[in-house]
DNA sequence: CGGAAACAATAATGTAGATTAAGAAAAACG
DNA sequence: CGTTTTTCTTAATCTACATTATTGTTTCCG
């Protein structure tokens, strides 16, 4: 049952019986994507929320000299999406694909604001959600403007150690702010 | 009545009558900052959530060459704080100080859990700040892993007009991540 | 109002990290 | 499998921005 692990997570933070998990698996829609597979672009509508089951995505702009700088990756567990876009329904900035064969489950907007209504505890499960993505943002702004690259290339490793496994360099060093180029040579050139 | 700005903002979301209203007041605390006042440090524990009725508070971190790096400018109607020291109630890393002379409203990591428990509503209140919140942090990082510093600082004069007027130079160098005399020279040769 | 402190401008020099280019290695996939 | 694509490395050159230092200008507060 691939929404076992986003039950487990709700959980944490919210009671739910049979019942009402049922009625939270009624709105979710499950959906397989391919390595590299493309789920939203710049411009589209962020319609559903999305929850990783299997697999890995990311989050990331591509500026006006075509380069990725990357705000996120999701492996199993984790949320990822354009919160504007989502909550605002406008075209968003974000690009959003699947850096690994993966697994994820949706929800849409209308559907979301139905749980709302129909079990109020929702609310604070999102809150909660919300609350710790600002913390871990807050915490990815300071660093990205006190610490040097080789600083937050550590940072990086020792906050996401599955990662590195999995990652190509050339990601980390999109989600980092420098060159593959750069990273290479920083990692090859000790001292 | 310096709660007056919080319930209009409050009530842009979820509506709150009178005895209600009483109720949150009871658990506000107004505080008054003078300029430059500091309410919190490094390793502080953050007890309150903090609303700016007045005047304009900053949060930043010093880095250990003692530069600050400023994450937030707080004008009236903003919330600001360190969301990780607040929600585990574990030291923070974030200093928060008055740039101008301010009045804020405190509230209670305990009296905002009773705030949940009386009034269901405001978990929707603070999931929608939250989320709002999110949704600034993901541009603002994007920004900073994008554009170049004159880009940022254009995307702040954009953003933050009335902040502009008022702010030392020096400041808006340590938010968009320069130094004041590269900031200096940016603005003085153009071309 | 006057002295101290904070702020801004300018300029010389230094450096982290970008750019460009090219080849080697690894991985993807038909 | 082999070949096409992606990734990694190395190295030379370049530049956005940092550092250090000095001087002038505001602002602040007693």
């Amino acid at each position: 049952m691939s929404t076992g692990l986003l039950f487990q997570h709700i959980e944490k933070h919210i009671p739910l019986d049979a019942e009402e998990q049922a009625f939270v698996s009624s709105l979710l829609q499950v959906k397989k994507l391919k390595r590299k597979q493309v789920l939203y672009q710049e411009g589209d509508i962020h319609k559903y929320q999305v929850f990783v089951t299997a697999g890995c995505l990311r989050s990331y702009s591509i500026d006006h000299n075509g380069f990725e700088h990357i705000l996120q990756f999701a492996p199993p567990g984790w949320w990822i999406g354009d919160m504007r876009s989502f909550t605002t329904q406008t075209p968003g900035v974000l690009h959003i694909d699947a850096v690994d064969k993966s697994e994820i489950l949706l929800i849409a907007k209308a559907d979301v604001e139905r749980l709302y209504r129909q079990l109020p505890p929702f609310e604070r499960f999102f809150r909660i959600l919300a609350e710790n993505s600002i913390a871990t943002y807050q915490h990815r702004m300071i660093d990205s403007l006190s610490l040097s690259a080789m600083e937050r290339y550590d940072n990086f490793c020792r906050t996401y150690p599955s990662l590195i496994q999995c990652l190509p360099q050339k990601q980390v060093a999109a989600y980092i702010g420098v060159t593959p180029e750069f990273l290479s040579k920083m990692l090859n050139k000790p001292a």
